[in-house]
DNA sequence: TCTGGGGTCCTAGGACCC
DNA sequence: TCTGGGGTCCTAGGACCC
């Protein structure tokens, strides 16, 4: 039988701070998402304190304060980086993988049919750990959902050291038993409140559910997850992800604001990132989106959502061609004496680079565009992010509350530790 | 005072065409 | 007293993921 594995990095970023920062083992850890705003990780100590996602950092001063809680501003960077690492050990243990996440991919063992899947599972484990710092979860079973649930059983029974191999039927039908359906993979709020109606608890409950009744009621997508439970597998494993087909560079901003200058720069920056995203995948779009937002938070003022698509007449990749776009749209939508919180910009009608048909007339622009553009992005992956930058962008970050933030440990020389022998 | 960001797929309904 | 029908494309909204 052929066995899909999952391997889940435990509270990535959490574990990413602790990696450079020894002390921090055994103590609440928690990283915050931009401009300090809410939680987007934590250590298994910040969740015993009943630390949620997503929550407030305002609204955890005093638990922050009592238990002694490190806090980070999210460093992306170093977690980018260290999940290239997480991955290109997980790419020499095992024939192929899927990278899903930041955090995550999934492993096959094509090839490997007659190993020891769980001592593998912890050779696996214990080799990123080692090579890393960083500490994961592996799952092995059948499916994908199934391969899911076992790696949670890792983080809920420390026992199983860090790998599960699950593939007895009776085992499978043992945990399903005890798993909550709302963690299972593919159920979110929404699927899990109407199932609690239906009085299905558990993934058990769930998959003891008629096929038909839950083809009606969840559509294709529920229905592929009912068969996985069952040993199914209806989810293959894609060692090449597609590429994207929607790009987006969004931000909530440090405050509200009705600077047009200031939301002239923050739109032309957001532009700029999206189409480095867009030449990194090696495509072209033909549409750019921009919008505004008000803080949704404020009841004592209407809200406004501005917004607009602005097609091109030739599919683009350049820097200058999409912020020129972008600020167009961004004049079209602006509207004085508004103060926005939020706003961002979308990239579309996504093709591949190689298989457009270009302009004959501007194909000497274009050339140029090309050439500039490749420049721009070697000096910027080798010097750092936005060195060279579009006058549009002006000079200097943009406003952003970052107070606790880690060095860039690992993507900038004067990031490094410095280790001193005593 | 302070409340994230970036994606995917599916489905229903309307527009349009023959 | 009658108002076709089926295919395709697009879009908005809803569900999910990390």
């Amino acid at each position: 039988m052929p066995f899909y594995g999952l391997c889940d990095c435990n509270n990535f970023y959490a574990s990413c701070e602790r990696v450079f920062d020894p002390s921090l083992e055994g103590r609440p850890v928690v990283v915050l998402s931009n401009n300090d705003g809410c939680v987007i990780a934590r250590s298994n100590e910040a969740k015993s304190l009943g630390i949620a996602m997503g929550q407030p950092f305002f609204q955890l001063r005093e638990t922050i304060r009592r238990a002694d809680v490190a806090v980070f501003s999210a460093n992306f960077p170093l977690y980018g980086d260290m999940s290239r690492r997480v991955m290109g050990v997980l790419r020499r243990l095992v024939p192929a993988t899927e990278v899903y996440s930041i955090d995550e991919a999934f492993l096959d063992f094509t090839g490997m049919d007659d190993a020891d899947f769980d001592a593998l599972g912890h050779r696996i484990a214990r080799t990123v750990r080692r090579h890393t710092g960083i500490p994961v979860s592996i799952g092995i079973a059948p499916t994908k959902t199934l391969a899911k649930i076992a790696s949670k059983l890792c983080k809920r029974y420390p026992k199983l050291d860090g790998a599960c191999f699950m593939h007895r039927p009776e085992d499978i039908r043992k945990v399903l038993g005890r798993f909550p359906v709302n963690d299972v993979w593919g159920v979110g709020p929404r699927w899990g409140r109407m199932l609690a109606e239906q009085g299905v608890r558990t993934a058990w409950d769930f998959a003891q559910l008629p096929r038909e009744w839950v083809r009606r009621r969840m559509g294709v997508t529920g229905l592929r997850t009912w068969c996985e439970l069952h040993g199914e597998a209806c989810i293959g494993f894609e060692e090449h992800p597609a590429d994207r087909k929607r790009i987006a560079t969004t931000r909530t901003f440090d405050r509200d604001t009705e600077d047009f200058g200031e939301l002239h720069r923050r739109i032309a920056r957001y532009a700029a990132l999206c189409a480095a995203k867009l030449r990194a995948q090696g495509s072209v779009c033909g549409a750019v989106s921009v919008f505004l937002l008000t803080n949704r938070f404020r009841e004592d003022r209407p809200r406004h959502y501005e917004h607009v698509v602005l097609p091109l007449s030739v599919p683009a990749d350049s820097t200058l061609e999409l912020t020129a776009r972008a600020v167009e749209g961004l004049r079209r939508i602006y509207r004085r004496g508004v103060a926005y919180k939020r706003a961002g910009v979308i990239l579309s009608d996504i093709l591949p680079r190689s298989g457009f048909q270009g302009d004959l007339f501007d194909a000497t622009d274009r050339a140029k565009h090309d050439r500039l553009m490749a420049a721009v992005d070697a000096l910027n992956a080798a010097y750092g992010r936005h060195r060279v930058v579009t006058a549009a962008e002006g000079c200097g970050p943009l406003p952003q509350h970052r107070d606790r933030l880690s060095r860039p440990f690992t993507t900038d020389w004067e990031g490094l530790l410095r280790v001193k022998a005593t």
